[in-house]
DNA sequence: GCCCAGGTGGGTA
DNA sequence: TACCCACATGGG
């Protein structure tokens, strides 16, 4: 398992070379995107935080000073924009009460400590909150998304069904704990379903893991 | 017009 | 535990 895990790696790597995530210009960003991406196209999250970043600074200070329709206007563009507006607003209210207004206080380890804090936060669950340990917190940690599971799953090395915790598994007893693997991993996986798996018409002549994939499900998107 | 997108939480059985 | 559903805009 180690091996086919490490021969994916390398093919996408050498394939779409480093992508250089989270496409962020801080930590406080990431926690941003993180909760405004999740069930969204990442086009549409770039929108709200271009509106957001033109408003005020995109720090907890910048967005604290936003009404709460303000905040909603801004992030319209994301979609769920009200349910999402709540949680920004949650994680502004909860980093100022518990963590001093300093995300690295939330962020600060053990791991174990700050993935437990995040899951407690409304809107944070293990996606999230991993991808925010990874790319705003450092930490070796797998992130594990749709694309992850139907990627893997095509290639015959995860069930279809398989749940979040079972997925993360597959990658973190396998694969060596190292923040900036499990960063490059993810990202190309992220990469390769939106250039390749997830295509209505998928180009699968120039996909890099040709080898790997049985075809089935090519078509469905997912 | 229809389908989908880098999930989460609440309700029900 | 295992489903079902709401949440909402923008692009193909």
């Amino acid at each position: 398992m180690k091996e086919r895990l490490l021969k994916i790696y390398t093919q996408l790597f050498e394939h779409f070379g480093p992508q250089d995530w989270w496409p962020a210009n801080s930590p406080f960003e990431v926690v941003v995107g993180a909760i405004l991406t999740q069930n969204t196209r990442w086009e549409n999250v770039e929108l709200a935080i271009a509106e957001l970043r033109r408003r005020n600074d995109l720090t907890p200070k910048g967005l604290e000073a936003l009404s709460h329709s303000q905040l909603e206007e801004a992030i319209r563009p994301a979609g769920f924009f009200r349910q999402k507006a709540r949680r920004l607003h949650g994680l502004l209210d909860s980093l100022e009460t518990r963590y001093g207004g300093e995300l690295t206080q939330l962020l600060a380890p053990p791991l174990s400590r700050a993935r437990q804090d995040l899951l407690a936060l409304e809107g944070v669950g293990p996606e999230t909150a991993d991808a925010i340990l990874l790319y705003a917190g450092g930490f070796p940690t797998f992130v594990v998304d749709a694309y992850t599971r139907r990627l893997f799953s095509r290639v015959g090395l995860l069930d279809a069904d398989a749940g979040y915790d079972e997925t993360q598994a597959l990658f973190m007893q396998h694969l060596p704990s190292e923040t900036t693997f499990f960063n490059e991993y993810h990202a190309l996986i992220v990469e390769q379903c939106k250039r390749y798996c997830l295509k209505r018409k998928p180009q699968c002549a120039e996909c890099p893991l040709v080898n790997f994939c049985s075809g089935e499900d090519v078509n469905q998107g997912g």
